[in-house]
DNA sequence: CGCTTTCTTGAGCGATCACTCAAGTATATA
DNA sequence: TATATACTTGAGTGATCGCTCAAGAAAGCG
């Protein structure tokens, strides 16, 4: 009987999760939103319930992202192509809201005031972690790369250099490329 | 003739760093400051004009400090020592107001708003990025570590990869100073 | 003490924050 | 076409933001 919604949900999210992850949490106000999403206040409400709600479906959807992209280099190039080409991946895009990953500035932001949103940032990474050990724990077993590491201590080291990086690819006057590629060698070694 | 101030200029920029370096530039209302400060609106601005002035001062307090630490370490133990060392202080401290560096912190938060504070951390890191090649250097000359490498090239590498830690150090569940040793070890193979 | 100069106080400024809600508008069914 | 059921609008909420300023208090000097 009623009306639908004039908006296509799913696009709003990725226009708010752009805007949240360039300008963070408590840099993006709602009349930053309201003027991205072409949305009234009510209309707002009616559809996500809160600024908070509305970050945490886009922080839901950067993760999910994130993690397809890794499980499609490594369904395509094997488990160290695909860690040795992710670094490059996720600072190489022109065009991407920024380099540094939404869930460490999330979790950088909102740490410090115990906001639940940076618990959930840290999962998220906590999941991506997890994924990276399951790749050197792959490449262990097929003989790619020495087997004497604990794959989890590989992915912590590996999951701090790409953070690392990524801070530094914000940067002004950083080769950024330079360091994804040296830290795509250092896999090469192991 | 006049009346003195009833505070430590010096201990009230300490605070201040503090507390910014915790809870970020947005994070921090002049609330907050004047319950740490313990000043009214009228000191603090006669005092310190705004706060981004006295970000500013902390922010310099921060990086002259980090700076003062590294030439400290590199006095005493010599170059290569020194930039293993780094890490591990960084974020031994437990009662330091966060582990993740607060130079980064600010450009993440405050680079997309174009902010003067933004160019200004990064000002600060690159100043430590060429106190680390110096000492790469330094360590090339003496025969410690490989003279192919090029200096700025290790030392970016190298911050990157501090920066990485430092983030890493901030989450819960993430054993940093694992990564921290594993940082030293790396910097013993060059 | 009296005068000058500075510091301290705190009420309150306009702007912006996230958010609400009553009224109006459009649409799918009966 | 009439009605019910959403969705949309936008003025406006109280709270908080960074900040101002006039008035009062304190300290150095004669």
């Amino acid at each position: 009987m009623p009306r639908k919604p004039n908006y296509d949900r799913n696009e709003l999210i990725d226009r708010s999760r752009d805007l949240f992850w360039r300008r963070g949490w408590a840099g993006t106000s709602l009349k930053d939103l309201e003027a991205a999403l072409q949305m009234k206040p009510g209309s707002f409400y009616a559809a996500f319930g809160s600024k908070d709600a509305l970050f945490e479906l886009a922080m839901n959807k950067y993760a999910a992202d994130g993690l397809a992209r890794l499980k499609d280099l490594a369904k395509e190039h094997g488990p160290i192509k695909a860690l040795q080409r992710f670094p490059k991946m996720a600072i190489k895009n022109d065009d991407a809201p920024a380099k540094a990953c939404m869930l460490s500035k999330t979790l950088l932001e909102l740490q410090a005031h115990d906001h639940p949103l940076a618990k959930e940032a840290n999962q998220h990474l906590l999941t991506m972690e997890g994924h990276f050990a399951e790749l050197f724990q792959r490449a262990q077993s097929s003989g790619e790369i020495d087997g004497r590491h604990d794959p989890l201590v590989l992915a912590r080291r590996y999951q701090s250099d790409l953070l690392g990086l990524r801070v530094s690819a914000e940067r002004e006057g950083v080769d950024a490329m330079a360091i994804a590629a040296e830290i795509a060698d250092s896999l090469a070694r192991l």
